[in-house]
DNA sequence: CTCAATCGTGAAAACGTTTCCAAGAACGGC
DNA sequence: GCCGTTCTTGGAAACGTTTTCACGATTGAG
């Protein structure tokens, strides 16, 4: 009864539950993390204290002590994308089920905000990380990265070291785009994320692909990579439409740059599939219900998070072993709509 | 140089940095956290040290000592929902910028998730507490968030002690429905979120009030809340449709249920505004987008997150003192598009 | 029956901060 | 020039765990 004194109303420490249940300390840090050689008497006696107790051990000191905060950070340039909320929600759900939190990082493509992120996975001790998808040129991000030192999973992002999991969008690129060629189009424009980002880069290559072995020219003025979040898709339509040579056919994302499209095709007094063809990238109530509905490429965006969490805790449990770090794709899906046609003869 | 090793390659600690600068541990903490009555010369030296080190400090140590981890948790149950992450998107930022990180917790409607949840907040000592819509009927959590004692904002959810910042959904449905009215409609279906959750209670009291005022009886099997995730809006709308009173015009959540609703009629043959009036709640591409576009009942997101994360963040610093508990409301908007006509004359 | 290995437990030393306490130096009023 | 404040700093005690070390009690092999 050294020091234990009367419990008070604050929170129990493992030093209360020791004392009622008279045995060491020790003793209830090896029954609370089930070490074995462990008596069974012990073990009652301990756990009915923890309960009456409602003991809940202190999760800074555990981190303090043992380095390790159960805790996954989760680094996304944008939550309020459907495409990114869904994979986080999957991944959420699975880290959940394993005992882990999930630290959100939003950086909305700042660099700053990206760097300023992995400090606080280092100072907060976090298990894992992370990485969804985001411009792969910051060079301070990238070697901050690099001295983290910890289990990482990309997301539709490449990271040295570590394995990534991705929809396999050079593939989904390429035959979209030999759809289209085969439906007699030559002019095919792309509208997709900022080119530094993977899923990007990646797509524009099974586009260039896809002309190739048509034996066509990529005109680059109709890939038109986009910066986040400005509604530049509507001007970048609206000056393709109105130049000397427009497209046949748009190529798409169809995370809010579908509906500028659709608007800049409606205010230019364009309709598809009659005037242009039409094909957009990630499945939304959009591209199902507008009219016509739109053909779309797809994925299993839980299925990538899901994955990609597993991924992570397994090589968070198995330390530095698991030195597997090829990337996991995921097919697309190319689901055919209404919205295409033969370019109009000429 | 007493017990300083040769910093090896290991992360250094604040007494690193007090060993090289060459004076107390308590001083560099106390220059790291801005304390007043430090000589200029001190915080210069031990700032050089700092930075050449590279040095973080623990925030474990910090958490265990301080009793503040500078850790938000936002508790919501399905992050997935675009409603939802715009929320979390802009509250994210603004907790960001003040140098908090979100714990994120989707609980997907389980009651043990949300008491879970209510646990981690708990053990990991963090400072406040962002809660989302969600059912208030559960006991067990109620309770257990009153034990938690920490500061707490609610967002579209009431909670007991805690201010709330909400759209004002009651004068929404109560806009919607007499706008509805006023067109004619006599029999209007009220499609929403499960009944236990407060903007859908608001709502149909909204609805209801609508009714009242216009001296009209509520027949309550044309309000259907609906679970969540599963599709039950189609099967709803259908059974709806082909019963023996039909409704002229029906009222639903803009997020996936509408979606389910365009099926529904278009199953069925019916085409809106001529045969039916079709209002959404919450505006998204679809309903911008749909042709013809349906007219939507929508609100300010993310301000509804900026105004709930500095909320919190005040209450947060304020300790105790802010005992203002009352609701904030955002207001809500309705947009006129093509949806809604005249009821067909019978 | 002895000796080494293993079991089961307790005491105490970490983990890396913040904060309390103390003490010397500088300062201002008289 | 003396004395109470106020500055400025250092030393050491927390915070609540896990983990290392130690030690007696069992066990099993020979």
């Amino acid at each position: 009864m050294a020091r234990t004194q009367p419990t008070s109303s604050l929170r129990p420490t493992i030093r209360d539950v020791a004392a009622q249940a008279g045995v060491s300390v020790s003793s209830v840090s090896r029954v609370l993390n089930r070490e074995p050689h462990i008596s069974p008497e012990l073990h009652a006696r301990i756990m009915r204290v923890v309960d009456r107790l409602g003991f809940e051990p202190d999760s800074a000191a555990q981190a303090l002590r043992s380095r390790a905060s159960n805790t996954i950070g989760c680094m996304v340039s944008d939550i309020s994308n459907p495409l990114y909320s869904e994979m986080v929600n999957a991944a959420e759900e699975e880290l959940q089920r394993a005992g882990y939190v999930l630290m959100l990082g939003a950086t909305r493509h700042a660099e700053e905000r990206e760097t300023a992120f992995i400090s606080a996975v280092r100072r907060r001790r976090m298990d894992g990380l992370l990485l969804f998808a985001g411009d792969n040129t910051h060079k301070d991000f990238t070697s901050a990265l690099a001295t983290l030192d910890l289990p990482c999973v990309g997301i539709d992002r490449e990271v040295p070291g570590a394995p990534s999991v991705r929809a396999d969008h050079r593939s989904g690129g390429f035959e979209v785009t030999r759809y289209l060629i085969g439906l007699g189009h030559r002019r095919i424009a792309l509208l997709t994320g900022p080119a530094a980002v993977l899923p990007s880069t990646e797509r524009v290559a099974g586009y260039r692909q896809a002309h190739v072995e048509a034996g066509l020219d990529v005109d680059l003025d109709l890939v038109r990579p986009q910066v986040h979040g400005s509604g530049i898709a509507f001007s970048d339509v609206c000056q393709l439409l109105q130049g000397p040579a427009p497209p046949t056919a748009i190529i798409t994302l169809g995370t809010h740059m579908l509906a500028s499209v659709m608007d800049a095709l409606a205010s230019n007094g364009i309709r598809y599939p009659g005037d242009i063809s039409l094909v957009c990238i990630g499945d939304t109530d959009l591209a199902r219900h507008a009219t016509p509905a739109i053909s779309t490429l797809t994925w299993d965006l839980s299925e990538i998070g899901r994955i990609a969490a597993k991924t992570l805790l397994e090589r968070v449990r198995d330390g530095d072993q698991a030195q597997d770090t090829r990337p996991i794709y995921l097919p697309t899906r190319f689901i055919l709509r209404h919205s295409c046609a033969e370019p109009r003869a000429k």
